[in-house]
DNA sequence: TTGACAAGTGTAAGTACAACACATATAATT
DNA sequence: AATTATATGTGTTGTACTTACACTTGTCAA
């Protein structure tokens, strides 16, 4: 069916993603430099517009993977975001999604047709960028949701493809939720989520007692239901 | 700017509100009757297309006042809809709203230019009915989110314009929320949820001791973000 | 064998929540 | 005016969960 009146014509739906990772101790979010108006050389998130024959989380995992080559992720649902100002060209609203990357096991395409570049950007840093479009309102509520998500997805689990030892994770949960938590009284709240289940084997460092290594479970509740 | 690209023409996107009341000891949702096609004569939540000119929020009570009469209302996010084949028009996603009406004091506008009946329909029943589009999966979604909101939000603020009671109002959390709560107890709760406020009133009935009046605090946290 | 170090386990104090008893205010009744 | 019925409002106790901190355990290095 054709659009004709124009109260609702040429509207379109950005799928955008706001994926986060853990390195060295620093949260940070992947952004890609612009290669096209609007927002030319502009850093932006990995997002772009909804196709007329894919399911949104589809439209945002496609978007991904041209972007920044980036294959397979989990993503959760965010937020929605529709000014009407948001795009300069046309009506756009804005679907925005939250996943998690391990940085060292995927390599981050820099050039793609739509990109100059890409960055894993410190989240702190962010803050002060001016992002293409609303992107930094979309980091700043997708960040938020991460925070719930951690303690209650098994969001993380692919920060750790080959299990993680408790101490190892808090290090994770403290920064990304910035706060420290007690040791001993961590991994009892972690053990309480009933997220992550022992893999039975254990870590050997130099000179100190080998911590046992978890995982997460695989969750039926844990798909997007969106 | 004109969209040319058949990959991302003629998308559009629905603003859908899930408007519920409690009556008589029921949880109702507010349906209308649609006058025109797509789905000619069944049931179907308030809302419609978006237009360009519009934020989504203002969209969503534009949709309301047309199709209900009803003018002032406060809406609270609650889902996303997009699968591909939700319209069988064209594509159209879905950006669903919470709200809470007091049955009584509003009337029902039952006939519109695009709708022919509009009925506060049990919640319960509704789960039953063939509703439009994917309106049964948006109401379901909607009604989580409203027991989550009345724990946290002053959305239930509206059926209560005079004040209320605090065992006046135990009775609509626990026919929402599907559960009973000890008198005593729900009064120590409800307070440190931090949301209502005494007035100073009393309510006076038939040889009962007189119940304190109490009204939702306005808060500036309680506006919603999106 | 001992020391260093971090992992893992335990325990006591404090806090929040559930179950239940008691006191209070009103109007109808005596 | 005292009594009674009824539902509101406040207190209290026991249990579960959280927080703070002490102790034990397993590995490598000296």
């Amino acid at each position: 069916m054709e659009v004709n009146n124009p109260l609702y014509k040429n509207q379109g739906i950005h799928v955008i993603s706001s994926l986060f990772t853990v390195d060295h101790g620093v949260v940070k979010v992947l952004l890609i430099k612009r290669n096209n108006e609007p927002f030319k050389d502009k850093w932006a998130l990995v997002g772009g517009a909804l196709y007329n024959n894919e399911d949104l989380i589809d439209g945002a995992k496609r978007e991904i993977k041209e972007k920044s080559g980036i294959e397979s992720i989990d993503l959760y649902l965010s937020s929605v975001h529709g000014k009407v100002d948001r795009s300069p060209v046309m009506r756009m609203i804005a679907v925005s999604y939250v996943g998690v990357i391990d940085i060292n096991s995927v390599n981050i395409v820099k050039k793609t047709m739509k990109t100059t570049d890409a960055e894993w950007m410190d989240i702190n840093l962010v803050k002060n960028m001016d992002l293409a479009y609303d992107h930094n309102e979309i980091i700043a509520s997708s960040f938020e949701e991460l925070k719930k998500l951690i303690l209650k997805s098994s969001i993380l689990d692919c920060l750790f493809p080959h299990g993680f030892t408790i101490p190892e994770i808090q290090k994770v949960y403290e920064v990304i939720l910035g706060t420290t938590y007690d040791r001993r009284n961590f991994r009892r709240k972690l053990l309480s989520l009933d997220l992550i289940e022992d893999t039975g084997e254990s870590s050997v460092f130099d000179g100190k007692k080998p911590a046992k290594f978890y995982r997460f479970k695989k969750k039926i509740d844990d798909i997007n239901i969106f």
